[in-house]
DNA sequence: AAGAAATACAACCGCCGATTG
DNA sequence: CCAATCGGCGGTTGTATTTCT
């Protein structure tokens, strides 16, 4: 079969996107809506690659997208997830609101890794990680009532990333437009509080800017959340916290109880 | 103050599954 | 059913920036 290249590289630009550019793609994007990302730069007169617009778009020039300011909560969600999923940036990205999986990804290269190891913790996922993507599956009948099944699936969770998505955006100024480096350890974009949307969808607490009294505060991401984690069973996670933990458990980040994860990894296949 | 090393993160690459004709 | 194409994902790289010596 083979695939062509997704563009021809002769006569495109590479790396860093300028302002200018950003403008263009955010204009035509407004205009034309989302999609036909090959024939995209060339309709709005862009010298990039169609997957190169497309990445700057959905990580960057998107309505609602987050930059920076990673606070308490969305970490240990990154890290909990992470343990259950795996590298499935886009699946942790998408009980993110505003996240990115590609800035998901680096923060927990960059940082988490780091943190965990120091912490003396396995930053491994549970051992039930996700089936690997399977190479070259057979493509019979069935798989064509599969690959509905997934396509469902996928638009499903679209439309909750997409609903959370309005939950949060239409703050498309506030999106940056040059990055903002600033002393570490923390970093702080100017250009774009977390307060007005993350937080505001919390417990109305923001815990990542509060000290001490954050680490008190206990909250969650109010996103559409694997349905089977709200089912009868409301207990799933709350490994020796009480109900008001979240939904995995605060504090229990790792959490020895083996069977509990297997539950949840049994039901989110199932998911699949 | 300057150079080296480390860090952070934007962007690219290659692959895969889904879709289409 | 097959081949071509597209969109999307995860791994990796390149480089700007910061920190260290």
């Amino acid at each position: 079969m083979g695939r062509s290249p997704c563009c021809s590289k002769v006569g495109l630009r590479r790396g860093p996107w300028s302002t200018k550019e950003d403008t263009t793609l955010t204009n035509f994007i407004q205009q034309n809506g989302e999609g036909q990302w090959r024939s995209l730069p060339k309709n709005a007169g862009l010298l990039r690659c169609g997957k190169s617009c497309r990445l700057r778009w959905m990580n960057y020039l998107r309505p609602g997208i987050k930059r920076g300011n990673i606070s308490q909560d969305e970490e240990d969600l990154i890290v909990r997830l992470h343990r259950l999923l795996g590298n499935r940036w886009s699946l942790i990205a998408g009980r993110l609101p505003g996240r990115t999986d590609n800035e998901i990804k680096n923060y927990w290269n960059t940082h988490l890794i780091k943190k965990l190891k120091e912490s003396g913790i396995n930053p491994k996922p549970h051992k039930h990680n996700l089936p690997k993507k399977k190479k070259k599956q057979k493509k019979v009948a069935a798989a064509t009532t599969t690959a509905k099944k997934t396509s469902t699936k996928k638009i499903e969770e679209k439309k909750l990333i997409s609903n959370n998505d309005n939950n949060n955006n239409n703050n498309n100024d506030d999106v940056p437009k040059t990055k903002v480096y600033l002393p570490k350890p923390i970093r702080v974009s100017s250009a774009f509080s977390r307060t007005n949307s993350y937080d505001s969808l919390t417990t109305g607490t923001s815990s990542s800017e509060g000290g001490e009294a954050a680490a008190e505060v206990v909250s969650y991401v109010p996103v559409a959340w694997l349905p089977e984690f709200e089912l009868e069973d409301a207990n799933y996670g709350l490994v020796g916290g009480g109900a008001e933990d979240d939904f995995l458990g605060v504090g229990c980040i790792f959490s020895s109880d083996e069977n509990m994860w297997d539950k949840v990894y049994d039901e989110y296949l199932q998911l699949l």
